[in-house]
DNA sequence: ATAGGGCCTCCCCCAAGAGGAAGGTAAAGA
DNA sequence: TCTTTACCTTCCTCTTGGGGGAGGCCCTAT
């Protein structure tokens, strides 16, 4: 199948399956005569790998890593057991990190009247030292 | 006092300083003979306004209105409030998306042995349709 | 006189594609 | 056969927020 639907099928846009391309992620066949790219069923399989992957926040350093720890049959689950909990564990610390902004950022806003006065505690708390 | 100086004393660097100087958002002074950009006190100020709204994960482009606000005496404080609750509700979602993510991948990596097996849950999840 | 550190501008680099221009190709319809 | 339309190609620029480094001033100390 042409890119159009491989694309589709994978849920990406052509521009990234195009880029995955190039990147060497996932290289399709080339049609000789019109230099269109040619996906199989496998690529396709990859794609939609890949693009899960990406949906979960890996990398695509990471995803490269991933997707060949699967096409390698022997490779062993731990390694693929290590990059997923590494994983979690930067997700965790930027929920720490955002949960903090929220909670100082909120406790700005519930402390500012909000009305029309040029007094402003938010403002006056990003200008403090 | 010279950039150097000032960054030190905004806790940024000189890169990010001189950044900030050519995209207009803290212009100092320029010393006629060396070409060196001066800054005041005022300019420091600035500096650790937009520095700290930064780590608040307000954009660049949102500093920016943050500081034309800071620096209008007459500013309503309304429009600081609104804008830091509309970046409170950008937090919130991404926090909320972030924990999705972390619930998933650590259900995965709870359900994969580890070992050296190559039958890996994590792998099977992301090749599924 | 020269060495050093700080400063300057200018340019390329990163992730992960998005957007669009200019042009080739294939299939369907008139 | 010709045209339209859809699809494809490469190439270029843009995004965010600066980082890294080259080559060249400025100023002070030795």
């Amino acid at each position: 199948m042409q890119i159009g639907e491989a694309a589709r099928r994978a849920g990406l846009t052509v521009k990234t399956v195009r880029y995955y391309a190039n990147i060497g992620m996932v290289i399709p066949r080339q049609d000789e005569t019109s230099g269109y790219r040619i996906y199989g069923e496998d690529d396709v399989a990859k794609l939609q790998f890949v693009g899960k992957a990406r949906r979960f926040d890996f990398s695509v350093e990471e995803c490269r890593e991933l997707l060949g720890l699967y096409e390698d049959r022997n490779r062993p689950s731990r390694e693929v057991k290590a990059l997923t909990m590494k994983k979690v564990e930067e997700i965790d610390a930027r929920l720490v990190e955002l949960q903090s902004l929220k909670d100082q950022l909120s406790g700005l806003a519930a402390s500012c009247d909000g009305d029309h006065r040029p007094d402003c505690p938010i403002l006056n708390a990003l200008s403090g030292g």
